[in-house]
DNA sequence: CGACCTTTTGATTGGCGTCAAAATCTGTGG
DNA sequence: CCACAGATTTTGACGCCAATCAAAAGGTCG
């Protein structure tokens, strides 16, 4: 309920052409083959800090790839409870899923500023009739996301507090390596963690004071160290363990096409 | 953990031609197209009840169609601990997520008898490629069980377990009466209900005592009256309130391309 | 009818929530 | 560069929801 920092007005698209490489629509295109695609993006918008891209349930007609930045997608209860359904980085696809009057099935708000490269409805079908590897790419992408929330919900239905949170961190440090390298400093091994305690308690269903006391104790334990934005995993093994967190998910995401 | 009734061998296929239409992959294709599809169907296979068809981790080369009969997907923790991630009905669309190994992401075990149609995915490739309808098909189909999985996700990480039990009970009686008609009698309103108190256990992270009680104080409030795999409720709109239970989502999928 | 599930009920425990306040950090403006 | 308002994190005391342990009751099916 906490996270809407600063609702500003709904953010006005600015209309350069993309030229930076959308990594998870077009992903699987060939690099000397990739020209085409310019054709079909959209627009590409800058977003700040605290910014909402759109509110739950908002008609929307488009969707977009984050270039770069981290957003949060939440749901919120009826009694105002946010529950986030998922942290996005760069290279994901957001906005594509809707509920039947073509609302928004989940919130969106920036918790760093962000670049994102927007697809309209249109433009989508267009391409999904027009160019079959965006098709295919489209399968792979929104079944792969559907992995990911079996495991959320594993964990929300089956882990104590103490690994849940594990999981999250885990999954979170593990993806900015991978989808936000500038992030990441491989000397220290801390990456710049675009999320806070608050957020987290939102993202596991548990309260935020909770998530305070064991985050203390993993610190206690030598596990993590961790400070304002800041998070180095000091034993990953460990981490990984008591999350029972499965690298491979994230890191080879299955596909059928490529 | 105490969901695997009889774990019978793997399941033979028995390769009739299935006539049954299938309501998911072929959902979007028009009656008098539909001849096509059939050159595409692998194998048509009975099921029994508490058949295991693939576990979880089990390399598999096929994805189907359920025909008839409820199954339930799972995964389960080092513990023995099982989450059910999804209770199908007939249309639904199972075994197409995999992770790098192309192994199942979870275990699908038979709640009932049930016939299932299988597509191997060789077939799956060719008829995407081939087929433009049925790659948009799996691209509406793959987001809309991305949708349900965050619907389920919000459950369990923001409701009580009284709320996360009533849309539970909401979700299924709603699907039974659509997706499979027989097992409901319109006169009394008692729909054939295929999971027992174990299994809303598992599917609601709750221990089966806690679901006892609940599934108890639900039926001396008359919401709900309940006997062996039977389940009427009484009054759906107070269930829906208590729930927060959205219909429109079960019985509008959003489609982009239909 | 008898073995085995499934559901119910009671007593007790414990993990996490709630309430409250202090401590710490952050970013901003004088 | 320091001061200060606001946000974030930490700590403590206490309460409650759901887990656990245990056993009985009720149903189902061979």
């Amino acid at each position: 309920m906490t996270r809407l920092i600063a609702c500003n007005q709904p953010v006005q698209a600015n209309c350069d052409t993309c030229t930076v490489r959308s990594r998870a629509l077009f992903g699987n295109i060939e690099d000397k083959n990739v020209r085409w695609t310019q054709g079909y993006r959209d627009k590409h918008r800058h977003i700040k800090m605290g910014d909402v891209i759109f509110h739950e349930l908002e008609t929307i007609n488009y969707a977009f790839t984050l270039y770069s930045g981290c957003l949060i997608l939440y749901k919120t209860s009826i009694s105002g409870e946010m529950q986030i359904l998922r942290i996005a980085l760069p290279g994901d696809f957001i906005g594509f899923k809707r509920n039947s009057k073509s609302q928004a099935v989940y919130g969106v708000q920036a918790a760093t500023d962000a670049r994102i490269c927007c697809f309209s409805d249109t433009t989508i079908k267009t391409m999904v009739k027009e160019q079959l590897p965006i098709a295919q790419r489209l399968i792979d992408l929104q079944s792969h996301e559907s992995v990911l929330c079996q495991e959320y919900l594993f964990n929300l239905g089956q882990k104590s507090a103490k690994e849940s949170i594990a999981y999250l961190l885990m999954d979170l440090y593990t993806r900015i390596k991978i989808q936000t390298p500038e992030y990441f400093d491989k000397e220290s091994g801390i990456v710049h963690f675009p999320i806070n305690q608050d957020d987290i308690s939102s993202a596991s269903g548990l309260t935020k004071v909770h998530v305070s006391r064991i985050i203390t104790a993993f610190r206690n334990e030598k596990l993590i160290e961790c400070g304002h934005k800041k998070l180095k995993i000091i034993n990953e093994s460990t981490m990984s363990e008591i999350a029972e967190f499965n690298i491979d998910l994230i890191k080879n995401p299955f596909s059928h096409f490529s």
